[in-house]
DNA sequence: CACCAGGCAAGTA
DNA sequence: TACTTGCATGGT
């Protein structure tokens, strides 16, 4: 009786983990930076790079968009690639600046599929953060893939390992109901069985609450 | 010591 | 188009 796989699997994720109250972050600001600096990178590192941020308030749009480049790398060392990552912070910013008057509410509050071109037109957005940047700081129902949804889904055989980014997102996106918070909570779950379960290098796990699918 | 972590862009053939 | 490489810190 499994005619929708993924809903199967969201319910049994869910009741094994709980709500993950995703993003980790107190303000939308503070999700889109955090979802530059965590890429392919521990989330651990990327909260000392914000708490740096925020102990020398830096964590708003104007300051950080005045704020050199070098010093804002410096600030976020601890995130890796801190210069690459200070450079596509700056990218960013620079749009919302042009196009938008600096205006966080109003970039927000574009149509969903406009802003996704808008944020993969930034040099350093590809389709996960801009996906996160959607999700999660925007609120727009936009599905988020990561290397641990690839991983989970073809190492457990619900999807092949050549699948590209799009094949897996249109997968969600046609199979589950368009719905933001649905979104947000199955992608914290699948990087929660991702961290626990389902590691690199690893054969399926045979305790992973997802075995049977 | 090696390997990994909530990617992306640029270079090569 | 399909690989490969650079970017970098901190944990295991």
């Amino acid at each position: 009786m499994k005619n929708n796989t993924l809903l199967d699997i969201y319910q049994s994720l869910l009741s094994c983990f709980g709500p993950q109250k995703w993003w980790p972050g107190d303000s939308p600001f503070e999700v889109m930076v955090g979802a530059v600096l965590t890429q392919n990178t521990n989330w651990t590192n990327v909260s000392r790079a914000i708490e740096n941020l925020k102990r020398e308030n830096l964590l708003s749009f104007r300051v950080l968009h005045e704020l050199p480049q070098e010093v804002l790398a410096e600030n976020i060392r601890p995130a890796g690639y801190f210069n690459l990552k200070a450079n596509r912070l700056k990218n960013l910013l620079q749009l919302i600046a042009n196009d938008y008057g600096g205006n966080l509410s109003d970039f927000f509050s574009e149509e969903t599929s406009v802003l996704r071109e808008c944020l993969l037109n930034v040099k350093g957005i590809g389709p996960e953060t801009a996906d996160s940047i959607l999700l999660y700081a925007a609120g727009k129902p936009s599905f988020v893939v990561d290397t641990y949804t690839h991983r989970i889904l073809s190492r457990h055989g619900i999807i092949p390992e050549e699948s590209s980014y799009y094949d897996i997102q249109e997968y969600f996106v046609d199979t589950l109901p368009e719905d933001t918070q649905l979104y947000n909570e199955y992608h914290a779950l699948l990087v929660r069985l991702g961290k626990e379960y389902c590691k690199k290098g690893k054969p399926l796990c045979e305790e992973c609450p997802i075995k049977d699918f």
